[in-house]
DNA sequence: TTGATGTATCAAATAAAATTGATGTATGAT
DNA sequence: ATCATACATCAATTTTATTTGATACATCAA
């Protein structure tokens, strides 16, 4: 899987779309398996332009795939775009962080 | 480094605090090293209760460290908490997704 | 003890995000 | 051609986040 140099505004934008906990259920949710809009609504109890709303924000962010398939919208997690927002976090792990200079 | 399950909502909130363009500036500048209030002020150019602001909901979330000494505000980076959201981005890499059951 | 400095907090104002209910559009069944 | 279904979008409202300027508090220096 490719992983591409992000800048930090897709970067945030990702986060930013992984900070709702409804959004979180939905990726959760699509872990297993594509589905389609119905299925989310049933499985999370939510209305449906509700569910459409936090849909739209996924997408936007690139975290998520939609297929269109006679009348009905699946579906799926973007998986590449999961890997880059966790590079950028990887990045954190070898950090050799200094202790401050002495302010003044 | 230890990793701990988190649950959702401590995820969640991980992901809102580096949903901000400048709070992910704050910590761009922390990977180097542990930084006092007035500096990171200075470098961002943004003003004192604007950062101390952002600077509280970072520490809310777990992903920064503060230490005072006299009358500075050391701020440091808390990697343990960047590996838990490494971490969990990390589980939708060795995924295998399967395409939807026909949707009826 | 007074005054200056570094930082946090507060209340008010503003901005952005989320929810709701209604409506629009495309698809497929009859 | 008509109707029902699956979904998206819209406008109005509500909720939440952010910014701003003022003030409070602790620390240190004189």
């Amino acid at each position: 899987m490719q992983v591409v140099i992000q800048d930090s505004a897709q970067i945030c934008s990702g986060f930013r779309a992984l900070s709702d906990p409804l959004r979180i259920q939905v990726i959760e949710l699509l872990r297993s398996s594509e589905l389609c809009v119905c299925e989310l609504c049933e499985k999370l109890e939510v209305s449906q332009s509700k569910l459409s709303f936090h849909l739209k924000n996924l997408k936007e962010a690139n975290l998520i795939r939609s297929r269109q398939q006679g009348r009905w919208m699946y579906y799926s997690l973007n998986l590449a775009q999961f890997a880059i927002l966790e590079q950028y976090l990887a990045e954190y792990k070898r950090l050799d962080v200094l202790p401050a200079k002495n302010c003044q």
